[in-house]
DNA sequence: ACGGCCTCCTGACGGC
DNA sequence: TGCCGTCAGGAGGCCG
């Protein structure tokens, strides 16, 4: 669910009220998300200070002295700040419970139907195995054309598999890996090492003008992606092709119908006319 | 090395 | 009403 401008607007969202305060525990109710909770995240954190919250591809880090949480939002993941009284709805998995200042939300609260999601332990100095071969986030100068080229020189696989591709670039979901070759006008199934470097150059650009817009408007809400107060993200009503399956192109004067193909087990969407 | 496929899990929705 | 199939924003791991 949640892809970079998601992450970005939980990160966004989160950090003034929580960073600088004390962690008075960690509450889990279930342990058992994509990977089990590591036992000593709970002794970790009581009683730190939190420092600082930071994201790196669709993951966030929430930094102690020691080191940090890390958290992955998963399909269906969200944190959201409530109030120490509010009860716990089903699929609440866990909470960072804050000493109390009075005014501010006391606890940051976790909730993933799919469990999908995660929260692990990185050690300070460290960096943990999943996020230790990841590849620039798309805002990284080194994020080009010409990156995209040599990502893509000799390769057979969809362009839209590609830009989902971790290694390749960071954050880069189905909905804006969609949206963004919309923009580029470069259809998702095209094979990425068939594809000029002029028009790669052209989707780097794109891919960093959509994600900008996205995380302006605090994301995109499909079905249950909310903003850490509660609100959801409004980026869904800028959609151009995602989920739009036989309706009509929203180029001015193109009459294509927007078609819906699976690649690489993933719904794309695209418009025959604007797209090659 | 590459690319395609399966998997984890719950819930929503459409058709019969 | 209920049952069943399909689909969903991620991404690691396996297999040929």
């Amino acid at each position: 669910m949640p892809e970079l401008p998601e992450v970005e607007t939980t990160a966004r969202g989160i950090a003034p009220h929580i960073v600088g305060r004390r962690i008075r525990q960690l509450l889990l109710r279930r342990q058992d998300l994509r990977w089990p909770i590591p036992p000593e995240l709970t002794e970790q954190l009581a009683g730190q200070e939190l420092l600082a919250v930071e994201r790196r591809a669709k993951f966030l880090r929430l930094h102690v002295s020691s080191g940090a949480a890390l958290v992955h939002l998963g399909m269906s993941g969200s944190l959201r700040l409530v109030d120490e009284a509010e009860p716990a709805r089903l699929h609440d998995h866990w909470d960072l419970l804050l000493v109390p200042d009075g005014e501010r939300p006391a606890r940051l609260r976790y909730h993933d139907p799919r469990r999908f999601g995660a929260l692990l332990w990185e050690p300070a100095g460290s960096c943990h195995a999943l996020l230790a071969h990841l590849g620039p986030e798309p805002f990284d100068a080194c994020f080009d054309g010409a990156w995209l080229r040599r990502a893509a020189q000799g390769r057979r696989l969809a362009i839209q598999a590609l830009l989902m591709d971790g290694r390749v670039v960071v954050g880069v979901g189905n909905i804006y890996a969609a949206e963004a070759l919309f923009r580029a006008g470069i259809r998702p199934d095209r094979s990425a090492g068939r594809i000029s470097a002029s028009r790669l150059q052209r989707l780097s650009d794109v891919v960093r003008e959509l994600l900008s817009e996205a995380i302006a408007m605090g994301g995109t809400t499909l079905r249950d992606f909310v903003q850490p107060g509660g609100a959801p993200g409004y980026f869904v009503q800028t959609l151009a092709v995602y989920g739009r399956a036989q309706g009509a192109c929203i180029r001015p004067g193109c009459e294509g119908v927007v078609q819906r193909k699976v690649i690489g087990q993933r719904s794309s969407y695209f418009c025959p006319r604007c797209q090659h």
